[in-house]
DNA sequence: GTAAATTATATCGTGCACGATATAACTGAA
DNA sequence: TTCAGTTATATCGTGCACGATATAATTTAC
């Protein structure tokens, strides 16, 4: 008997991921971000001043996603992007004051999220964690 | 204190299926397989001349994006599209012989992935089910 | 029986996501 | 010191994903 996608782990997963996207999108589009520049926005919010490799890792994107990523947000005023001149080699991000005060606007975002979802925040906790241990499992990514 | 990206729930479930999609990859990339089109084959396997909007509906997926990955699926020689002479409105689909065959090759795909997990079979039969739970509690997508 | 509404699919534009490749800056070994 | 190797970022091409809109076929209301 073949599996069918909505038996499936990766399909629940899938669509779930794209369920979330979507509910995340009424809360991010008045802001004028998409979910992806939200996540630049908290992490720069939370720590200024790193690179774009820096900041890649923390967020599990290459550059060549980041790049073209962070130039829309550069474009609209909320990033700023420079070389570093210790090491010409590096960009080096911050927020504008319009950024910074965006990320003010965006922290109310999750728990408006977390409200609609109708679960506890430790039943949420506890989801996060056992996708971290499936996501962490999967890591050497070598057959 | 502000949420930052690796604490949220979203960004778990974002960058997980990220994570499973990349461990699909190199199952997937051998069989010339996407991993939408292999969702689109193992669907059609399962349940074979359907229109496209009961397959987008399955895979929750609009026409706007279903349209693109079926034609590239026909170029490939693994589906057929045809018009349903009783309502020429729909689109009917079914696989060719090379598709039929493609998913039996494909039906060993999930097992080679719940294996590089290490998670018990029915662990992940309990994951599914808590992510089903909360995507489905955000379908009134309404405010 | 015809106009209005609905349904099914397609098209267009934008923004990720990612493999492959490019390029410039830095580092280190001989 | 020079040049081979590494590092950091950028570019290019393809394939989703999705909002907005278009178009043709069918159904419904009158």
């Amino acid at each position: 008997m073949t599996p069918t996608p909505p038996d499936m782990l990766c399909f629940a997963l899938h669509s779930t991921a794209h369920a979330v996207h979507a509910a995340y999108a009424p809360l991010l589009q008045p802001l004028g971000l998409t979910y992806p520049q939200y996540l630049v926005l908290m992490s720069l919010g939370a720590q200024d001043d790193r690179t774009v490799g820096q900041l890649g890792t923390e967020l599990r994107l290459d550059t060549n996603t980041m790049t073209p990523l962070l130039k829309r947000m550069e474009k609209a005023g909320w990033v700023r992007r420079g070389r570093n001149p210790q090491d010409e080699r590096q960009v080096r991000l911050s927020l504008t004051d319009d950024g910074r005060a965006l990320t003010e606007r965006a922290a109310s975002v999750p728990r408006a999220f977390a409200e609609r979802t109708g679960f506890q925040v430790s039943e949420l906790a506890d989801m996060r964690d056992i996708l971290l241990s499936l996501r962490d499992r999967l890591k050497p990514a070598k057959s």
